[in-house]
DNA sequence: CTGACGATTCACT
DNA sequence: GTGAATCGTCAGC
């Protein structure tokens, strides 16, 4: 599908995406979601406003055995309850007291697994995001990490359990496939708490892009 | 009720 | 490379 035409590239992306439906985010196979992910589109359209990246940095999050996941254990509390519901939800929760740190719910009912979306690169509504962020200029930063990500989207915990099927949050295809070359997996970031399963390769990044969170 | 801390980011040395 | 910011969550008393 070929499109980009100069200063049509809205209109053409969003005539052309397809939403992402339950049956992609209830497969078994949370690593094979996460790099599915991988060039999918995040949108968000709050009042009217829409703004959307191409995701090219995720993390898995493997449930009750992955030391690493809030579920470890089968750890069940208020915060994580989202986590244990069917897959396509948000699962939204506040790091460091600052950074909203947005989530998408996979799997069936009562099975806490999740992707940790890292980073996007700006495609619709880079003024909208700029204006959030504080941010003078696109740049990397405005959407590299999963703090400065969430911001620019305008993503809160108050929309934590809000369902990626409808119309606030989701996740799209428009065709897009990134190359195989570039795409890598890594061990996840921050999680040194974890032992062994901070080494495990749950991360997948679109090598290159200037989004991807980490030094260079 | 209390204290410790985090799936981060940024300013500063 | 180091440390501060900042607050909801959670375990423990």
């Amino acid at each position: 599908m070929k499109n980009l035409s100069g200063s049509s590239k809205r209109t053409d992306l969003s005539l052309h995406w397809q939403k992402l439906d339950k049956a992609f985010y209830e497969r078994s196979d949370v690593l094979e979601i996460a790099r599915d992910l991988i060039g999918k589109i995040l949108v968000t359209r709050f009042n009217g406003v829409t703004t959307a990246g191409r995701i090219v940095e995720t993390e898995a999050y493997n449930g009750v055995t992955d030391k690493a996941s809030h579920a470890y254990n089968g750890r069940r509390t208020r915060r994580t309850e989202t986590m244990y519901a069917r897959g396509g939800l948000a699962y939204i929760y506040l790091c460091y007291g600052i950074h909203h740190l947005f989530n998408v719910v996979t799997n069936v009912e009562n099975i806490p697994h999740a992707v940790l979306i890292r980073a996007v690169e700006p495609l619709i509504g880079q003024a909208t995001m700029l204006e959030r962020s504080g941010k003078p200029a696109v740049h990397p930063t405005l959407t590299k990490g999963p703090g400065n990500m969430a911001r620019a989207l305008g993503i809160f915990t108050r929309h934590t359990g809000l369902d990626l099927t409808g119309n606030e949050i989701f996740m799209a295809d428009d065709g897009y496939l990134p190359d195989p070359q570039q795409l890598m997996s890594t061990p996840r970031i921050g999680v040194d708490y974890a032992g062994a399963d901070a080494l495990l390769p749950y991360r997948f990044i679109l090598l290159g892009s200037p989004f991807v969170s980490g030094k260079k």
